[in-house]
DNA sequence: CCAAAAGTGTTGTTTATACACCCATGT
DNA sequence: ACATGGGTGTATAAACAACACTTTTGG
């Protein structure tokens, strides 16, 4: 029952910063691919759940702990990988962007956050999985409320309805999107009101089920 | 660059059979759950791809090939099998009701197709596998094309809405269905029809993009 | 002429889109 | 008083849902 087949998990993580979508990228600082921009991941243990690998990278790479999660595909290539068979397990994660500071939490030189439009070459088929999991993305913001877990505790609907047009790469209807949210029935008033240099203060929000992502319509 | 964690797809196998929708099972003739139904699958030889794998397990247990497969989640906790550390990568397949038939090429004791509503107790976590891909295939039938995967060259629209039905569990308008369906334009008519007894012929139509899966609207 | 499935439109309801002005605040 | 983002409603178009009768065939 043992094999000469090794499994990995690698983990996407988006991130909303600069007015723009970040994913957190590692420089390798062994062969193969020395000096390459790559996934964060790392091999299953023995005894662990992949998700619990893959959280566990998450953690040990950013710091980072409790946010969402999910698994996005299995890539198995034999030639994937030039050191041998790895099967890796890839997953994807949102993280609110006030807790993007955290990431000092590793070694600052070898960890930076890209934006989509200017991705470096990466190693292995991290360009495949990268791309993949945008895709995923994009697509969820439509039928769930995943867009959500990018939001601290609290926000306001400017904030969120930004969200929406960072990842779109389009401008969204105030009014419409507002009527939209708010019938959703996954956020709610928090009675507060953040109030910012010389301007109106804006509502804040939270949402209702904290670590769920629905789908909806 | 080896481990002891072994790599294994496991297919969920539907069609629809019988008016009714089916999953090809096998019964394990080795311990461990020795006699218990189980998926088709089995361990990912050394220089295979995943989707190789899953697609020759799919032909060995069934004599089925080209067929719409796809990989559905990858399972791994520690103990989903009691000889070791085995991490299975899922897939399902849509077979069409007429290649059924072909099934004979196999062991014929040992398989069976059981509908969704009548399982046995299942080996391993198969389960929640065959749980989560009946899962996926409910809710692509409303964003994708999925369902024409499981017509023969041949169908009349009565055909096709039987098999939204089927899924689904409940009756589908046919006015409404047939709008919709032509309106995709995914099918065309062939020009033939086909005469059943005592009454009126019905046309047939046939896929434009037979090994495509669209999603939709 | 009967039984059985094939085929065909209209109406009302819900959902999505387009669009522009007033409000509250700090300086 | 002004600059800045916050907040609000209506009208049109498109998509979806409900619903019943006529047609064609073989016996």
């Amino acid at each position: 029952m043992s094999s000469n087949v090794s499994v990995t998990t690698d983990i996407v993580i988006f991130t909303i910063r600069d007015e723009a979508l970040k994913i957190l990228l590692i420089r390798r600082g062994a062969k193969p691919y020395k000096g390459r921009w790559a996934l964060p991941g790392g091999f299953l243990h023995a005894e662990e759940d992949i998700d619990d690998c893959a959280r566990r990278e998450l953690r040990e790479e950013t710091g980072v702990s409790g946010v969402y999660l999910e698994q996005l595909y299995t890539f198995g290539h034999p030639k994937r990988d030039p050191r041998g068979r790895v099967v890796t397990i890839a997953y994807y994660a949102l993280i609110p962007s006030e807790r993007v500071q955290l990431q000092a939490a590793t070694d600052a030189e070898a960890v930076g956050w890209f934006s989509m439009d200017e991705l470096p070459r990466l190693a292995f088929d991290h360009d495949a999985i990268l791309t993949m999991a945008h895709e995923r993305l994009v697509a969820k913001l439509n039928y769930s409320t995943i867009a959500f877990q990018f939001m601290p505790e609290q926000f306001t609907l400017s904030d969120l309805q930004a969200v929406y047009e960072i990842i779109r790469q389009e401008p969204v209807d105030k009014r419409n999107f507002r009527k939209w949210v708010l019938g959703l029935g996954h956020i709610e008033e928090t009675g507060e009101e953040r109030r910012e240099g010389t301007m109106r203060p804006a509502r804040l929000y939270r949402t209702k089920y904290r670590d769920t992502v629905a789908i909806i319509k």
